[in-house]
RNA sequence: GGCCAAGUAGUUCAGUUGGUUAGAAUGCCAGCCUGUCACGCUGGAGGUCACGGGUUCGAGCCCCGUCUUGGUCGCCA
């Protein structure tokens, strides 16, 4: 057995102001550098690397134990503090070094399958197999760490705002509304299911019927569908719900909340209140409920214009007959950036966004080319270009069809483009409420209409008086915050009234035997005396992986899941045993 | 479920028109080396070219299928 050397300091916080001193660090061989009379080793933990120095004024046996060190070695090392006489810039720790007194090895290490560098390009999955050494790598521990200072800041915060954290339970019944849950089978009641929380909706507003007033918790959420780089189907959510509060309310302790967090973490002071765009307003400017500010390409519509409302151009024609729109974004020197080929790609790009096709206009000093030359006159492309104040050398893209996709294929290619252009400053941080969004929407599968946002969302008072006669042009007291074209969160007001929640569920079809089977336990609680309550949920994932610059919420989570769903670590999911399955009465094997 | 891309040494990749024994870098092992820090020098080991089938005198390369992985659309109230 090795004896432990008791840690006095961590390899990355050490400087020139411990010159002289004597240390104990303990942490991972990351390197060494073996130059016959002279070793040194590059010594990991999560704070940083050290050099230590191994010659000869390190005792024989010390040295020769050195000799044997190879990388990934979990090792103890007594020293003292040096100013080296070489200094390396790249290194934190560069102006010193330990000159090694002892050294004990606590574990060797097998060569490791992946390596261990911040910038490394090791294939996804293998980095996933071996997440506890890919964990090792210091921007990882960063990471994690700046993660924990998130949820410390967000948990004091809250709490000297009057919110109390309660935890809400994770086996729950199954809401077979928005996203597939995640089944747990019960031993207990055999043949029956728990699911696992898509997120805390319910529970939090049963606590605000419970007197709690104020709650928050940093929630695991569960949501059983296909992942992507920003969606994991196990994630975290900073949830809660205020009771007594009106969309002001929240939006205010969300903006305190939302500054202290970019002024202490970042350094950056945001100004209040914070811009709020009407949904309307976001898809009309930006063709996003999410819009990226940090760039402009504005979307512009042509409806009126004279060249294309006049036109026998069959493509804006169709779309304007069938209740669609024509609009346009202008991209800055567009037209010298992009080649015909780049115009193309855009084009098929846009087409995933339910797009056919789009115009282009290439804006010159003399004529001006386009792909609808034949139909246009150059006077009808000028003014056009004039609509958007074009100048030469820029591009002007079109679309014509139903408005959404419109603003689907629009939206997309706005920030597309801007990414190529490289305007997408990772420095920058806009932040942006979007409001007042559509409380229903027509499905297009079923033709019913459907809530946007969930059946308890509060409809905005001036459109209560629509929700009969005219259900999908009401407006909900539904907000999101929204950075750089990534939604952060979203929330609403919920419905208190006993009878507004009844004619919700009438003009969702929701029957009374269907709402009562599916959420009656909260409609019974509401019967008791319920408080007028709103909140809002924060992707803490989404939230991480946005401040730290990563490409991935992967980067910010211990232990993701692969593509498939799977922990490569523990390799879940796993075939059970056999006696398990009959336990559960689930032996559906042939 | 659709579309796109990838799969060759432990790792990251190259591999020409289908042609001899599949290469590089890095890592690993051994030896030398007292100021390195991407240490250097010398030598060495290391391959089911994802899998299956086909075309061919001959396949890492061409064709078909399968699997795996990543991205994305659908999906995510």
């Amino acid at each position: 057995m090795s004896e432990l050397f008791k840690r006095t300091h961590m390899c990355g916080t050490l400087n020139l102001e411990n010159i002289g001193e004597n240390v104990v660090l303990n942490g991972w061989v990351a390197k060494q550098r073996r130059l016959g009379g002279l070793i040194f080793v590059d010594l990991r933990d999560k704070t940083g690397i050290i050099q230590i120095a191994f010659d000869d004024s390190t005792p024989r046996e010390v040295f020769n134990l050195a000799q044997n060190l190879r990388g990934e070695f979990v090792i103890g090392i007594k020293g003292e503090v040096k100013e080296r006489s070489a200094k390396n810039d790249d290194l934190k720790t560069g102006a010193i070094e330990i000159a090694a007194r002892d050294l004990t090895i606590y574990s060797k290490a097998e060569t490791p399958p992946i390596y261990i560098k911040d910038d490394d390009n090791v294939e996804d999955n293998l980095r996933l197999k071996y997440r506890y050494l890919d964990l090792r790598k210091v921007k990882m521990q960063r990471n994690l760490t700046f993660r924990h200072k998130i949820t410390k800041l967000t948990r004091d915060y809250f709490d000297e705002h009057g919110f109390t954290d309660v935890e809400t339970p994770v086996l729950v019944r199954s809401t077979p509304e928005g996203a597939r849950d995640y089944l747990v089978p019960s031993r207990v009641d055999t043949g029956k299911f728990y699911a696992l929380p898509q997120s805390p909706q319910l529970f939090k507003q049963l606590l605000m019927v419970g007197g709690t007033d104020r709650y928050i918790q940093i929630a695991k959420c569960f949501r059983d569908e296909d992942l992507r780089a920003d969606r994991q189907p196990e994630f975290t959510q900073i949830d809660m719900e205020m009771s007594f509060v009106d969309v002001d309310d929240v939006l205010e302790i969300q903006e305190g909340y939302l500054k202290r967090l970019f002024k202490e973490l970042m350094n950056i002071e945001i100004s209040l209140p914070l811009p709020r765009l009407s949904w309307k307003e976001a898809m009309e400017r930006f063709g996003s409920d999410k819009p990226d500010t940090r760039f402009g390409f504005e979307l512009h519509l042509l409806n009126d214009v004279s060249s294309v409302a006049g036109t026998d151009f069959m493509v804006f024609k169709n779309a304007m007959d069938n209740g669609g729109d024509v609009r346009g974004i202008c991209i800055d020197g567009g037209s010298k950036e992009f080649s015909r080929k780049d115009i193309d790609k855009f084009i098929e790009a846009a087409k995933d966004y339910g797009a056919k096709g789009l115009v282009w206009i290439r804006v010159e000093e003399g004529e001006l080319k386009s792909s609808v030359n034949k139909f246009f006159s150059q006077e009808q492309l000028r003014e056009i270009a004039s609509e958007f104040n074009a100048k030469a050398g820029d591009l002007i893209l079109i679309a014509a069809d139903k408005a959404k996709v419109v603003f689907d294929s629009l939206g997309f290619l706005r920030r597309h483009i801007a990414g190529k252009l490289g305007l997408l400053d990772s420095n920058k941080f806009n932040l942006l409420w979007v409001t007042e969004f559509p409380m229903f929407e027509k499905d297009d599968e079923t033709g019913c209409v459907k809530a946007v946002h969930h059946p308890f969302t509060h409809p905005m008072e001036e459109d209560i008086h629509l929700l009969e006669t005219d259900p999908l042009s009401v407006k909900a007291d539904a907000y999101d915050i929204i950075i750089n074209g990534v939604e952060l969160g979203g929330g609403s007001i919920r419905i208190h009234d006993r009878d507004l929640q009844s004619k919700m569920f009438d003009i969702l079809g929701i029957s009374k035997e269907e709402s009562e089977l599916k959420f009656g336990f909260l409609l019974e609680a509401f019967k008791y005396g319920v408080p007028p309550h709103g909140g809002l949920a924060y992707g803490l994932d989404r939230m991480v992986m946005l401040l730290t610059g990563e490409p991935s919420i992967r980067e910010v989570m211990a232990f993701p899941k692969n593509q498939n769903a799977q922990c490569m670590v523990s390799e879940a999911p796993n075939v059970v045993d056999e006696s398990q399955l009959e336990e559960l009465e689930l032996n559906i094997r042939k």
